[in-house]
DNA sequence: GCGTATTGCTTAGGGAGCTAAGTAATTGAC
DNA sequence: GTCAATTACTTAGCTCCCTAAGCAATACGC
């Protein structure tokens, strides 16, 4: 085969950058962690929202409102609400109104719900080494440092377009 | 407010790895490109269709079959259908049956779907570069190495795994 | 107190991913 | 040549994400 004209060969060379390398990168870690997580009957989502209960019940809260989980979540309302509604039809959270406001609802996770975090828990430091055993100790810490610098930079960039709509 | 019990603090310490890091950036990097791409009036899922379609014409090629569309995309076949269905919907794309086997389904540009690329390219390099630009190049360099050296380790998993049910 | 605004959440509807099952078309065994 | 197996793709049905619109419940102005 021939060599490609300069012009696409500097194309493929630049669509390799590193947008497209965390992008793919993260496709793997979803393909890997989505059959981890169902073989413990629940999805990634779903461990989402157990995992920020058990953290809410760490810090003394029995419970957590739609809006704080779903701002928990890094998600909308909407979505929230139909990952809640499968928790509680599969049994594992509980969704009751605060007497004292009726439009807030609270969610908690049942006791059904606690053994499941339990189960997940007693593996997931295992499972999450094991995904990054390509990668020596310091080299996880570089990755971590450069992914959360290149998230806060973006975070900064929505939080100003934002802004400027406003004016 | 009192500090948190130790083993606490330990735990929310731990669940700080790269793993995290990486689903959390991709997530702010998702909500970034939407709405860019929404701009030309395409999803990103849709982008990744005609920039493939796109490719291959570069290399000579004016059409894709499914099969090989929905390997480069990194999706299953029902996926790259979905997509497809809307692209064709909205007249980026046209799928054809290959004559000699009626069973395989061409995908090729049309010339609305080639003008919108080219209107995407035009502007693409900056905005990758835009997104990036909380990192130095040599940052970026290392985060591309560290996530696919992350990457190819987690494919050959995901190989190991799927052929020890071959077994 | 009464009517309007705001708040908190859900519903409706659409895109995208998945698996499993279905449907043609082609290949291959005989 | 015929019939079964394989191949290429689509359909069905699920989860999860989104935005926009709807619906109660509460808060606020007067």
């Amino acid at each position: 085969m021939d060599a490609l004209p300069v012009k696409y060969r500097r194309r493929a060379a630049v669509e390799e950058n590193a947008v497209r390398a965390l992008i793919r990168t993260f496709g793997v870690v979803d393909r890997v962690m989505q059959p981890y997580f169902a073989g413990f009957g629940i999805s990634g989502a779903q461990w989402g929202v157990l995992a920020q209960l058990h953290r809410a019940e760490s810090e003394g809260l029995s419970s957590l409102r739609m809006t704080e989980l779903s701002n928990r979540l890094l998600v909308r309302l909407p979505s929230a609400t139909g990952v809640i509604d499968r928790l509680v039809r599969d049994g594992l959270v509980g969704r009751v109104a605060l007497p004292e406001d009726l439009r807030v609802k609270l969610i908690s996770l049942t006791e059904l719900g606690r053994r499941r975090v339990r189960d997940v828990l007693k593996d997931h430091d295992l499972q999450i080494e094991s995904m990054l055993g390509g990668l020596s100790v310091p080299e996880q810490n570089e990755l971590r440092r450069l992914l959360t610098q290149m998230r806060v930079y973006l975070e900064k960039q929505l939080e100003d377009k934002s802004s400027a709509h406003r004016v």
